[in-house]
DNA sequence: ACTGTGTTTGGAAACGTTTCCACTATTGGG
DNA sequence: CCCAATAGTGGAAACGTTTCCAAACACAGT
């Protein structure tokens, strides 16, 4: 059998119409009982299956949701996109994905193909929300579409960690664990508004709890070797206690790196991630982090969608409050009250890790340590 | 503008038929310079993009292909896919992701979607590879495929890691090191036929080797909390000096579970992971390991369905020694030459992590450290 | 001026589906 | 026994594209 069967092939084999074939297999319409069982024995005999393209091209709907995101390597838009995916499968959509490795070009190139191939709606995590070419053919089509991880320019919905508030909150767990001397650490600074984001919400709620300046620590390569890195910027700035890494894996890096100059973490140095990856609670010291839900977030999104295009009412981008949360672990140690420099306080004791506690900004949630 | 232009919309705007249009557009047939100005301003006007569901029916092809793994959780198939979806990009190809979640019965229905979504060609992983209908549907209606971590069934082409023999390696290196008592800790054992051939290979280099059959630990949660299970396990054999965990999260989280505890690793206990992902290395004991090369395998796999596509040479599937290796770390040990079965051997210097050293069967790579 | 060549051009069919509409049986009631 | 409903059926148009083919046109050489 060389091309697949259509419904005309059906039709001929049945000896029937293939409007009488189409009202068979999708329940459309009266059939007498002796048409549907020639059709039905057709179907088996030829192994028919409906085009779905011919079915789009006719009904100019094709099931099929565009999701455009950096990378999925980074295992925060791994749980992302597998979320998004799960609710677009039970949904009966399926989903194409492209990966633009944070290339602006390969970003748009890639949602005009999305557009050309019709599908029902665009899930997407831009470079930079507030410039995006992309972004805007989208919009200029009125295509159904939810932004992830990326805040919103005005009013419009954004399934977003929250990056500026989240990264505030770091700033309140150093000055709670009496840290005053911080570094920010970042990669890929200069293509990610949403570091960008965190640094400013750093900054700024560190001003706000009268701790110095956080000085900014910029590393280009992929790679995880900051050791040289690292010297370089514990020289300059001997009086550090901490670190904001931007990604877990960065933080994870300097632990690393940090102990190969044999700075010992966090007797030395504390360090904070951001975003919760699962290996932070496995390792020892366990990370200090923002855990955030990049799965919950995606399916949000997805749902904003689907909402979009069956008019329903879409659901409700949570609280901030549900959207991250600080997660205590042995990579932050809580300093004497009159910070020292050099300041080596109460040891921490290993493997004590209390996963999931929860930091109110105003409060001393790490006061039991 | 409501709906999006049409090819006949550009015609009446420009004034002339929807062939000179289409000539005029995919160059592909000849038009005075007159004509083509005005296409081209009509296009400009209308804000016109081709359909690709049009074009798919005409052309019976659609510039898509299939992807269906288990899960993008899992850093092995995240990397996998965002290297065929790499290559497919480059190729023209967009691709529509399905996760399975190891559940066959959304195998097939994806499989039968995407079949009718008529997607050019399909790059799959099934639960089991020798009795999967979703690859029989795709095998009998002859559509470009490749098998992605899956052993091919008969002389067919896979792009598989090895695990059999990647497994035996782990033997060897157990051997070389001196261990007799080993056992073999699984996840989802029962649906994955990657785990049992892992297992296999395993258990017939241990006996080859001399060694004691290895004692199989499943685990059935995927939670992290390991310990309760490996205290039982520990208790239940007393003389085991290694443990092969069939992943490197379960490694990980073996090491930490051993830590609660009180079981050091390596000293009282020696821990092998699989698959090499990159905390691995971060972390401390560094996890030895098998390193595999995931994204190269999702590339290759998309090379070969697009060779079949067009006709051109497929890839050839590399050898073994290329597809894996066995990367050394501190979290396994070198025992004296008669095992004792609590043999505190020679203490491992933490931080010496001879990264990416390839250990060959018959040789002790080892050696050194 | 007219034929012959070569270049542009547009109509129409085809791809696989759904759906409207008109047509033919079938049935029930008078 | 006939008429009016009604259930069942199939032809045809439409969706947006490409491509074949015939028609129209321009132009040079006689």
């Amino acid at each position: 059998m060389g091309q697949p069967a259509t419904i005309k092939d059906v039709a001929l084999h049945a000896g029937c119409g293939v409007a009488t074939v189409s009202r068979v297999l999708n329940q459309s319409g009266p059939a007498s009982a002796k048409m549907r069982e020639r059709v039905l024995a057709a179907v088996d005999e030829l192994d028919f299956q409906f085009s779905e393209v011919g079915r789009s091209l006719q009904s100019s709907t094709t099931r099929t949701i565009g999701c455009v995101v950096p990378s999925i390597e980074n295992p925060v838009y791994a749980n992302a996109v597998q979320g998004a995916q799960e609710v677009f499968l039970n949904a009966g959509y399926q989903m194409l994905l492209v990966c633009t490795n944070y290339n602006p070009e390969i970003e748009t190139r890639a949602i005009r193909t999305l557009i050309a191939k019709q599908v029902d709606g665009i899930l997407l995590t831009v470079a930079d929300a507030q410039n995006s070419e992309g972004l805007n053919l989208i919009r200029s089509r009125q295509l159904p579409h939810s932004l992830l991880f990326n805040e919103a320019p005005a009013g419009q919905v954004s399934w977003s960690v929250g990056d500026h508030a989240a990264a505030a909150m770091v700033a309140d767990v150093f000055a709670e664990n009496n840290h005053t001397y911080t570094g920010f650490l970042a990669l890929n600074f200069l293509n990610s508004d949403r570091a960008r984001q965190r640094y400013e919400g750093f900054v700024e709620r560190c001003a706000q709890n009268e701790m110095a300046q956080p000085v900014l620590l910029e590393v280009d390569d992929d790679g995880l070797d900051l050791t040289a890195h690292l010297k370089d910027f514990i020289d300059d700035h001997p009086s550090l206690t901490g670190i904001f890494a931007s990604n877990d894996f960065l933080a994870l890096a300097s632990i690393r790196s940090a102990r190969k100059l044999s700075i010992e973490v966090p007797q030395d140095l504390s360090i904070v991630g951001f975003d919760g990856i699962k290996v932070g609670q496995l390792v020892e010291p366990s990370l200090a982090t923002i855990e955030t839900v990049p799965q919950a977030l995606g399916a949000g999104a997805s749902q904003t969608i689907l909402s979009i295009i069956n008019g329903s009412a879409p659901p409700e981008v949570p609280l901030e409050e549900k959207r991250f949360s600080f997660r205590a672990g042995g990579s932050l140690m809580h300093l004497a009250a009159e910070s020292e420099d050099d300041g080596k306080g109460t040891a921490f004791p290993p493997s004590n890790d209390p996963t999931h506690q929860k930091a109110k900004s105003n409060r001393r949630d790490q006061d039991e340590i």
